[in-house]
DNA sequence: TCGCACATGTAACGTGTTACATGATTCA
DNA sequence: TGAATCATGTAACACGTTACATGTGCGA
């Protein structure tokens, strides 16, 4: 039940895989491995330690399944407690940060939000996130402002920088319609 | 010049911003602070130590600077097997998991191909990139499929899921769309 | 019997984060 | 004088990576 240290994203996911049903270090190393999924390492020396990381801040609980006479499994579930830091996390407030810099997080939480079962709290999520990405795409349309004048003063710098920051650009406002566009499919919440 | 331990993106980023013009620490510090540079961390603790790693491995040479009369403030500048181990870093093949989970180093390899200053060089970068991101983009498109199906069978299944992987989707579609912008800028080497 | 998939772990290592420490210079 | 900015650094800590270790059960 004691907390201590953070949660890193890693843990989170983790947790979130927990909630359908138990599953062993190595079920959970398959998904990693496997899928997209927020492409987090299935490395042993990550996830076995994080799971016993979990296990002793009380957040998930690990038993032995000896069912089949197989060397035994160590299946996990989330607990009470557990499932308690997972709806924070993602009822959390998204700050200008999380968008800068861990859009992969934002990604992650948006996925596990089929857990709350909530759709006007998705929606809530991604209309947040929609307004983020907007003031961030506007700070980076003022950067390109910026480089444009450089460029109009000397037409002989190369356009790499500059195609960079449009990379940057293109793949926020990609976001951004993504977000605008998902947020159909969960109710308005009423006012 | 001995050359130890992997040289990391941040190690990278620090390298190419001094093939301008020598920097300090604290400059360099500001550039990621006040820039959407990479998304680097501009904290001290990553920045000094990296740039005496990067002194230690030859890399850069840094030289007091006494002009004015402020505490000295400590200049670095490429040295030739820093120029090399950087033209290195920018030609090398991108391989399959660079796409998957390393995309904002690949940006960051793009930025800095003005350094080399051959279009020929940047075009194929793109192109390979190009090449990279459309055959992850059929990879994620099974991954839908196979959604698709599960959810046919099950109408009940939330559509988080499939939504964070359409987000996957536009967000490489968005990248595959800009190499290919982008090429235009860079002239076809001749074969 | 050989190798592969299953299954869990540990140890060494390097790197980034956070927080703290230090000191010079400029400006109100 | 005090605050803000310039400028460099260190120490504790946690995490992920890589590589290694160990052992079971199954199919060719």
């Amino acid at each position: 039940m004691k907390r201590s240290g953070k949660t890193t994203a890693l843990d989170f996911a983790l947790l979130g895989m927990l909630h359908g049903a138990p599953q062993s270090g190595y079920d959970l190393r398959k998904v990693f491995a496997e899928t997209a999924l927020g492409n987090y390492s299935s490395s042993p020396g990550a996830i076995y330690p994080a799971l016993k990381r979990l296990e002793k801040n009380g957040l998930v609980e690990g038993k032995e399944d000896h069912t089949v006479s197989l060397r035994p499994k160590r299946l996990y579930h989330p607990t009470r407690s557990g499932k308690a830091a997972m709806r924070e996390w993602l009822l959390a407030r998204i700050d200008p940060d999380d968008v800068r810099r861990r859009m992969d997080e934002l990604l992650l939480r948006f996925a596990f939000h089929s857990i709350l079962n909530d759709p006007g709290a998705t929606y809530q999520f991604l209309s947040h996130l929609d307004e983020h990405l907007e003031n961030y795409l506007e700070e980076l349309s003022g950067q390109r402002s910026l480089l444009d004048e450089a460029q109009a003063l000397n037409p002989d710098i190369p356009p790499h920088g500059r195609l960079a920051l449009e990379f940057g650009i293109s793949q926020y406002q990609a976001w951004r319609d993504w977000a605008r566009e998902s947020q159909k499919y969960f109710e308005k919440p009423t006012p």
